[in-house]
DNA sequence: ATAATAGTTGACTGTTTAGTAAACTTTGCT
DNA sequence: AGCAAAGTTTACTAAACAGTCAACTATTAT
């Protein structure tokens, strides 16, 4: 009972948007209840701090990519066409941000998790979390690629890790250049790090 | 004439210092002056505002830095060995640092690259510069590298943006997760991206 | 010595910010 | 209808914040 709301998801929808087109740091409280068209009234009947929305609103914004990312590195597609087709997805999203804020916004998770690392403790864990889930898709798709022998033997765990690093660091590269167009051929360091030439795939 | 001071100096390292060890957007004037031992009326003696410290400060920070990147990618210095000196060094500068503060910091330039691209022009434009110029080091590396054979043939400018990406995106990583154990073997994957085994240098 | 220059200080203003509380409104249940 | 749960609103406080200014102090060239 009682009358229902969708305060909630407004103002993690604003928080997230405002976060990742500004910074968390610059954006207020104040500043997500008018983006969301709530009063700050309701913003603390829901949460307690920025801090707070702010690890809901991550929650639930990777819930829902995923599910397309489990498509992405299906067990059924094979495994470096799983990396490749990541990489093309980002690159899409990433040029649809452009497309919508006129401006290449990069990896939510990685720049929030730079700017707060040694901030907030419980944001950074969540943060953290979401970076390793997103590790262990690469890590299996390579653990695949050896065993199907599309990969050099290699301990898959670093490798994930290294392939991370380049693949975020062009999101991140991109971002602050605001040029989406390093990223149209990000698959090409991906495969270079596997030890993979370049074209070697099934299907894409 | 008139007296001499060193509030400018000293406003600059405290800025820089807690940039890095938080955020920009989280640092205030006010804490900027208590760090720097400087009353605030000083800091708008010769400052405008927290954007413009910043802008002098990080190419003041990048200025004495850059003397020992030179002696690093010395040109007679074999061509792999730059780079692997170069990973060398930020891995022991890491090291230094969560020695020092507690926490793996990364690269300045990327972090607040990252934080204010969206904000802050001038400020951007700066960061801009600075890994402009670093990447040339590594462009410099790589195009010595192919004339001498070392490294396969490619485009030495693109190559380069890769190569930054992954040594960024570590540097990144390391701070998020707060763990030098990264970086140690950084190299190695800057090798693979230029098609390069691993210990085909000629000393280190 | 003193006057001009360079830098310092503290007290001040107005604004933005986070956070609170009590009155009010909508909704569903009985 | 009427009551209770769930959510909304407005007006408020106190603190943090950026930025200003006039009076003050140290340095040095002459």
């Amino acid at each position: 009972m009682g009358r229902v709301s969708e305060a909630k998801v407004k103002l993690m929808d604003a928080v997230l948007e405002l976060i990742w087109t500004g910074s968390y740091g610059s954006t207020t409280i104040d500043q997500i209840c008018e983006r969301a068209g709530v009063k700050k009234g309701s913003f603390y009947y829901f949460f307690n701090s920025k801090s707070e929305l702010a690890v809901e609103a991550l929650g639930s914004s990777w819930q829902s990519m995923q599910a397309e990312v489990d498509r992405m590195f299906s067990a059924t597609i094979p495994p470096l066409d799983r990396l490749q087709k990541y990489c093309d997805f980002s690159y899409k999203f990433q040029c649809d941000m452009k497309a919508k804020y006129g401006r290449v916004l990069g990896c939510p998770q990685f720049s929030l998790g730079s700017e707060v690392c040694t901030q907030d403790d419980t944001l950074q864990k969540k943060i953290q979390s979401i970076l390793d889930y997103k590790r262990k898709y690469i890590e299996s798709a390579i653990r695949d690629g050896i065993a199907s022998g599309d990969v050099p033997a290699c301990d898959p765990s670093t490798k994930a890790q290294m392939v991370m690093a380049y693949y975020e660091g062009m999101l991140m590269q991109a971002r602050i250049k605001n040029d989406v167009g390093l990223l149209s051929k990000m698959a090409t360091g991906v495969f270079s790090l596997l030890g993979v030439k370049d074209g070697a795939l099934a299907t894409v």
